[in-house]
DNA sequence: AAAAAGATTAATAAAAGGTTAATTTTATTA
DNA sequence: TAATAAAATTAACCTTTTATTAATCTTTTT
């Protein structure tokens, strides 16, 4: 999960946005103000860090760039009801990540503080394409790539749209039926016996881990069982 | 030197804002509307999109769901007289890194594209020598030339069109379809039959360094892998 | 135990992919 | 503008991949 600290010294604000975030799947530590931050900031790791520029004691900029000296590599970034050109670019120079101009509007705050995070923690040349985990295999729909430790299975286009139909029903019964007409498109003698040859071939692909089973309920279908 | 590629319809902002990021040395090619934009990113490598949203033939939010699709790996951000909150929304839900709020103040675009390049990929997209680094080979897509130690081989343009391609989604698939209808226009048979002879030839190319290598995905696309 | 359903391996035919060469199109230059 | 060169497309031919069907054996159900 994703962590932030939010320095913010009015509590109403403080308040709302704290709750917003955690609603928004966050885990969130808020500050009253820069001394307590910076007591925080001791003992715990953040992802992102929420500052207020106007606060009472110590400003935010102030507070920017301690934490920039301390820790360099945690990114900030301001929320402020200073919009004057000087303090965005003061901002930035301090080296933020972003500079919101209050009012703030906590969904456009979650959907900047998703954007930066996924950026800065995911990476720059992470793909879209992503992986499914199945037991000790790594499953890729888009490549058709069943992945084991090091050995790599390429899988044709019937095997792995009928594994990827199995796996969205995991733990649940797939009727042939269902499997039939989503997949050939006709549920008939000649399909269903196809249908025995792949879920034959996807058995054996997945024999190196037991967890990973295909049953079969008779005349009714085919389950995918993931265990633990 | 970092690149950029703006695209506004609005002549007299485009001049400005080019002009003015030339001055804060950024490399930058102006589009004036996304067909533009899209020819010019089959050729060119940017570090960063800065598209306009209120354009005609194309609005930057199709624009910016095209280069996701095709090039996923780089960033952009929109500049938008919308200020609305559902069209910020819908800015970052299409995947960008900022929303900027038209009337642009060239100096924070400035501070914010810097912030963002700091941060995000520093020489990922394009490096110091504009070559792109594949293996033991040097591919170079503005002269078209991809050199190996001392060797030399000069593409022609389909074949450092198709390359280029191919790399900006290495170790993704890359559906024929997009290849297609990206590179050649239209997606059909003898295209598709064109495709495969220009494979063949990129793979003669490549096949000094057995770390890069073009897999097929059958009925499906191709597939640039660069190993470890 | 018989009948039906399922599992597995192998055989086959169709489609897709790979490669080289020939042809057409496009660009260059004399 | 015609001759030449280069590039892209199309053709021809061969190889690989894939889905289907067949054949045979095993399991389940009644």
């Amino acid at each position: 999960m994703r962590k932030l600290l939010l320095v913010e010294d009015d509590s109403s604000l403080g308040y709302l946005l704290t709750e917003y975030l955690k609603m928004k799947d966050f885990q969130i530590v808020w500050a009253t103000n820069g001394i307590e931050a910076l007591e925080i900031l001791k003992k715990e790791v953040f992802d992102l860090i929420i500052l207020d520029v106007m606060m009472p004691e110590m400003d935010g900029f102030t507070l920017a760039e301690k934490i920039r000296d301390l820790y360099s590599s945690i990114p900030f970034m301001f929320l402020s009801a200073r919009s004057l050109k000087i303090d965005v670019l003061k901002g930035f120079s301090l080296g933020a990540v972003d500079y919101l101009k209050k009012p703030i509007d906590e969904e456009e705050l979650v959907v900047r503080v998703e954007a930066l995070l996924n950026r800065l923690n995911i990476g720059i040349n992470t793909s879209l394409q992503e992986e499914i985990i199945l037991g000790g295999y790594l499953f890729n729909p888009a490549t058709q790539e069943l992945k084991y430790k090091d050995e790599i299975i390429s899988l044709t286009s019937r095997e792995s749209e009928l594994l990827l139909f199995l796996w969205r029903r995991k733990n649940e019964l797939s009727l042939h039926k269902d499997i039939l007409t989503s997949i050939w498109g006709e549920n008939d003698y000649f399909n269903r016996k196809s249908l025995n040859v792949f879920i034959s071939h996807l058995r054996k692909y997945l024999s190196k881990d037991p967890r990973i089973v295909i049953e079969n309920v008779h005349n009714k279908g085919f389950l995918l069982k993931v265990k633990e």
